[in-house]
DNA sequence: GATGAATGAGAATTCATTCAT
DNA sequence: AATGAATGAATTCTCATTCAT
């Protein structure tokens, strides 16, 4: 079935971290909203913390993984960015909640990605950095330029979960590659 | 004095806010921090949730306030940008936790701030509206281009935050300025 | 087959009481240790504390006939005492495991004995009683000369078993006969 | 007073713990026979394992360090003895769920105790070995000795305890005493 | 105003037991 | 007979809040 009760437990995780954030949310409320009984999360889940871990590594290490396959197939630096602009924004419009999760446990949990994997915001420095060498990306401190870069990628998403933004975030994919155009050509 | 107990309360539950989060600092250790007995908090604050209010009400909407008295005082739409970016990272560098603090408890407590208060991104979003009406901003969907600005602005001082960037964040003040002229202008 | 599965359970289940103690025993353990599934305990026994019941009764008071047994076949007082003795050490050093079980939880399972039932204790109160009657034993307090005796026998086991005492436990029945003959003698 | 919250918890659990067991005694139970709210519980205690080693440290070593000076004040080995099982017994008749935690902890509390402290059984070994030097007491394995005394001490209290004995214990001491010298005298 | 002991409503977690397969 | 997923009651511990002093 598609419906194992251990799926249960990750799809009412999911929606209850994104909805209420991971610590206001309770084992019970996760039971509750699985129809499960709250010892039974601990069949599934060694506690609370490894759920979340769980959660947030089984998605955000093959989240870089795609995207790294992703900017290969692309030629250029803009048609890199943009193809992972645009990859991004229609996994938002596919699973918020999941993307959403990903956005909001990004920093408390990095510390649980094992060391020296790859990370979405890597992915970019990379292409950013190849950039720069080729000469189609201007030259400035490469540092700055990817967390530049990220935050005009991000800023819509977060504006979007945070209902200052409506509408599919795929309708901005122009909008944001224009600005990443603009921010890095030389 | 400047060291009433309601100021150490404060300063002690800022501190603790921003390092551990606002959740997990419990009135137990804000007491200890602040070297007063845990009831004390009481007296001086209805509950933890009024002292996180305060906290941030007290401080966000006179920033916006201080951000629009410092925009009226330039004359060009970038000159507005720039003297807000560089209040900002001013700000920031002299007092990270009270920056930081806002950062994080941001869209948890937007709603705590009274309707119609004016916000650091109202200000924001109508400079950038006034300069497309001038035409010193590029035609564009000017909610888009708000939050991209704003991702721009805030994106160094997530990372700074963070560990991912690091010296003072005034130093990229010119980069930050820049990649919004590139952003905007027409 | 030697190895059925109700032997393993019982096997895994005296072993982890005794190393762990009863209550710190899960039912998880013992099918764990006996590889079994969990349910499968409940195949054979209603709960746990029937296992630990079965365990208890199943060996104290065969013990008990077995002590008797070997009682009579000896003729003076000293001889019965000091072939109890030896055959409880030899029991301690062929299977400590059993043993210790039966001591630490003699106190707690006593009443799951049939009520009138022998047990080894009794066996000694009534070879010293009989040995009082023929002038063997010196006159005292019957009950208080009986725990004092199985004081003196226990006590060497039960340091054994708590690291205090090595080495086969056979080698000290000679001490402990002749600290019995001492006490007990007229 | 005399009866502060401490106090009662102490006392509370004592008699639980000596009733039902370590495992057995709830913290709901401590705190309804306390008369207290179970949280209380940890403003004196960081946690229930802290409270049993407490109860069992706060006790024990003091009871060594007693049980040596009132040695110390005796001439023989004989007379040390006998001082020692006085004691002993009067404590167990003044406080018998006191003497009786201390049995029953005693072997899964005793690494609690500092290394190197001395222990009641630390006690009576000295004094069997000094009884030795001296030819006051017969040659043998100190170590067996020590454990045969300390079984013929203990058992009368244990049998107490059990229901076995009933009547002041320490109508008993003069049995022991002559037990002991039986046991020891060369 | 300040204290700090006490509260009690949950929180995460454990575990003997059940039951459909 | 055996399985093992699921249960749910019970357990230890936390913490914002109250209140007599």
């Amino acid at each position: 079935m598609t419906h194992t009760t251990k799926t249960r437990i990750v799809e009412a995780a999911l929606s209850l971290f994104v909805r209420k954030g991971v610590i206001q949310t309770t084992t019970k409320d996760i039971a509750a909203a699985a129809g499960i009984a709250e010892g039974t999360i601990y069949r599934h889940f060694e506690s609370k913390d490894a759920l979340v871990e769980h959660l947030f590594v089984a998605n955000y290490v093959p989240l870089a993984k795609t995207l790294d396959t992703i900017q290969r197939r692309s030629a250029t630096t803009m048609r890199k960015l943009e193809s992972i602009v645009r990859h991004l924004y229609k996994m938002f419009d596919d699973d918020p909640t999941l993307f959403t999760f990903m956005l909001i446990t990004q920093h408390d949990a990095v510390d649980k990605v094992p060391a020296g994997t790859t990370t979405p915001v890597a992915v970019v420095r990379k292409i950013i950095k190849e950039g720069m060498k080729q000469g189609s990306v201007r030259t400035m401190d490469p540092q700055t330029a990817t967390h530049l870069a990220v935050g005009l990628i991000l800023q819509p998403a977060s504006a979007q979960i945070h209902g200052e933004l409506s509408g599919p975030l795929s309708q901005r994919a122009n909008d944001v590659v224009t600005a990443l155009d603009r921010l890095l050509r030389p």
